[in-house]
DNA sequence: CTATCATATGAATATAAGTTCATATGAATG
DNA sequence: CATTCATATGAACTTATATTCATATGATAG
């Protein structure tokens, strides 16, 4: 039992009432937890400027390859990025530009707040 | 030395070069890291509908104060969140509108991509 | 079909992060 | 000024996450 001494139940309700199920708020951390990785992020921002494969990815970042597919993994099942086959490389790409305008709004966020 | 075989060091350059500094990568990873929680996620849906003291957001989720207090020292130091005392209880509420729209934009991308 | 390059994956390890518990701080009240 | 309510904080514990290492898969070339 918390501090019980107050009653703001009715209003507690309310918010309660307006707050969306665990499941999206659940997924909503989920997603945003894949953009809070340097890593990640890193692997984005190089993604910006070209489809990388996962080699090249690599040695960019200066990261060995395993690390950089472990990531590249994580990115792919948030649906962040997308991969096609080419030869024996596996090309990356940013899947839509969603990416790009949550990392700009971050970016607004930082430098306002700086 | 990873897979150099390849030599793609020109356009891996001019890619290394437009990458952002380091410091900036981990601003924004640290970031989104804060949304990147559910327990947070469910406290800033909650100053979505009102300000709201900690044993009020502790009663509207469900946990603790201690663990509610722990995550709003977390989004005040984000800067999503502030707060200000009246008489004995600090009211906390949203910092300013990035934090919607940045939520926003995780909600569309998980709508588009379901 | 074997060797090689490119990538993926599983296990192990190390580090970070969230919650709880106990307790400290800080304001109001009698 | 002692007590109580509201919040904050530090330490301990537990769970999650990132990286590495070793190895498996998959495609191509000889």
């Amino acid at each position: 039992m918390s501090h019980s001494k107050h009653n703001h139940s009715e209003k507690l309700n309310l918010v309660l009432s307006h707050l969306p199920e665990d499941s999206l708020l659940c997924d909503l951390g989920d997603l945003f937890k894949v953009f809070g990785d340097t890593t990640r992020m890193r692997i984005l921002f190089a993604l910006f400027q070209s489809e990388l494969c996962v080699c090249a990815i690599a040695e960019v970042l200066h990261m060995e390859q395993s690390a950089i597919s472990h990531q590249l993994r994580i990115l792919r099942e948030a649906k962040l990025v997308s991969s096609r086959r080419e030869g024996k490389t596996n090309i990356y790409f940013l899947a839509d530009d969603h990416v790009r305008a949550i990392i700009e709004m971050g970016y607004e966020h930082l430098t306002e707040k700086a």
